[in-house]
DNA sequence: TTGAAAGCGTTACCAG
DNA sequence: CTGGTAACGCTTTCAA
């Protein structure tokens, strides 16, 4: 029995020498035909390339990318990491950064951070394993742990081209968006509706990843001359039934919030939820307003006024970045700064000057 | 100027040459040490092994995964094909089979499908360039190219282990849902409350793939001894817009449905939205029932009525099934029923005798 | 116009 | 216990 042939086993996946032996040719001719070099630095005859080219189609033939890396150095593969799988949010990033990336002959690599400690490391680890030529980060770490951050620090040691899509104060490329001046105009608006007191619900690991709203949120209450009311600052985790839980007990209190802002759409939607399940109307009782402008917050029932962005763009802008520094490793730092507007739709009224 | 210290360049990583230099031994030595050989084949001393490990924090050494690849011929990395980036029912799979992986090793290569024709394609040929130790594919090709369909085929008679979640009449392993049983629950819980004109609204480009549940739909009409109308069969695009300008076409005829199914909870969405815009009450004047129970199904307003699984048992029966047919290929093909029930929340209700 | 050969970083065999 | 060495599949320089 001639164990070449034997059915049921892998096949090998034919290589360059298989084509050159089927081709009559070397494996050299066979690397220039696919790679296209047969008029540039070599000449191929014509009938040749035809003969690679057919014996290319028969074998099936298709170049081995680990290979191909191994021996030219670089992948064209970029890493991206966002820190929640199921926040839509994120996923819109993602395909901004992914129409960007097609254009420019780059593939991703897409993995979450903040499932889980341990998975997230072995997330981390694997991409600090395997050839990037760049890495896209979201948001920031969600748990700045040991480990995570030494990765992190090899991966910048080692001057691995980084952009980050979100605030940070280190030195990295940056797309950002300013949320400061954004979680201004909500206040304003939210103030000059004659809302006084505001409940914030936020659902990140790390504090700081909150901040941009926090802050300017209790400088505007300052700023009216209204009191900070801390018990009406609620830190949760980041699903849909986080923010439920945290909207339901904040709701069920009395005097009750007249305005919830949510740090982004699914926490509201969770706000939304639980207002309906309390007999809460909105936006006539209470007002709502989130981050992000995800697709379904045009569709649901009212309609969410939030804080918009365009992520296709801030995905190319990263891309920008990221290919600048590819070719050009030393050039400043840039931080870009993204258009976000304030958009209200249904979610948001006057208050109540009595309830309940 | 020495070149060799010029800050700003790109740090070549170090490599297993540079950790035996410094640790003061060979490359096999540092290979054995990092690779846990050091009790089975080979014994290396603890002095030795504590120098490597020094050398190799010192350094920051990463082993190259594309050289382990190349050597070793398996990379432990699994493909994820999913057709829509956007819908949030995909990623719930996502989830589940990167749990299972994570127990096992794995990691995963997430690639979408049918963002475009092109896009799809250079996604299918980079997954096909890799080294990939077997492919989950959820679904099915949204729409055969021959390009698509000859790199599938390529795939399989290399024997790379594929396993398909959903359903498919191709002899490979198979994890699906049985949509007919199911289907047919909801069509006799509608007819039960008496719903006559029933509109069904699906969104995939391939029409075979909507099948399992179209045909159950237009049995039961059948045996219910109603009439199949074929104008209320639409067949629109993936996204909630699709499903909405869909759904709103169809409630702006008269006579109208009295139930509309929708495909996926996210088209099931588009429809409710319509409905509202349209002045429609859910579920007094229409009943919409989805398909898939995404998370937000159940925090929606009104919260949906729709057919629920739960993808993280998927996930772990596909890993189970390409485990196995990676250890063993020649394995029978196995294909997977999953549970699958009918949730009636609150998006359902009894037909109005008189409407409009 | 084509072929031979070196080398990318790793693993694993085989002698020392 | 350790060092030399071949091989994985590919690209690219250098000769022929």
């Amino acid at each position: 029995m001639n164990p070449f042939i034997r059915i049921g086993y892998p096949m090998k996946r034919p290589t360059q020498v298989d084509v050159a032996r089927l081709a009559g040719v070397s494996r050299a001719t066979v690397s220039y035909v696919i790679n296209g070099q047969t008029n540039g630095r070599v000449n191929i005859s014509p009938e040749t390339q035809q003969r690679v080219l057919d014996a290319v189609a028969e074998l099936g033939y298709v170049p081995d990318a680990q290979a191909q890396a191994l021996r030219s150095g670089s992948t064209n593969t970029l890493g991206v990491l966002i820190p929640d799988i199921h926040n839509p949010h994120f996923w819109q990033y993602v395909d901004g950064i992914e129409h960007a990336a097609q254009d420019s002959g780059y593939r991703l690599l897409v993995s979450s951070t903040s499932l889980d400690p341990k998975h997230e490391q072995n997330n981390l680890k694997d991409l600090a394993q395997r050839r990037i030529d760049g890495l896209i980060v979201q948001g920031f770490f969600s748990e700045p742990s040991k480990t995570t951050n030494q990765i992190f620090k090899q991966l910048l040691k080692r001057q691995l081209p980084i952009v980050v899509i979100g605030q940070t104060r280190a030195q990295v490329d940056t797309v950002w968006a300013d949320y400061r001046t954004a979680t201004n105009e909500v206040m304003t608006y939210l103030l000059s509706l004659q809302h006084q007191r505001i409940g914030f619900i936020y659902g990140v690991k790390h504090p700081m990843l909150g901040e941009d709203r926090l802050t300017p949120y209790k400088g505007n209450l300052v700023k009216a001359g209204l009191p900070i009311d801390e018990s009406l600052i609620i830190n949760c985790g980041p699903t849909i039934e986080d923010g439920y839980q945290a909207a339901y007990e904040l709701l069920s209190r009395s005097p009750r919030v007249t305005a919830v802002i949510a740090i982004n759409d699914l926490l509201a939607m969770g706000v939304l939820r639980a207002a309906a399940d309390l007999g809460i109307h909105v936006p006539s009782q209470l007002s709502v307003v989130g981050f992000d402008d995800i697709t379904m917050a045009n569709y649901i029932i009212p309609r969410l006024t939030t804080v918009s962005k365009d992520p296709a763009k801030f995905g190319q802008e990263a891309m920008r970045l990221i290919l600048a520094r590819i070719q050009e490793p030393d050039r400043p730092v840039q931080k870009i700064r993204m258009p976000i507007r304030f958009i209200v739709r249904e979610t948001t009224g006057p208050a109540l000057s009595e309830h309940q």
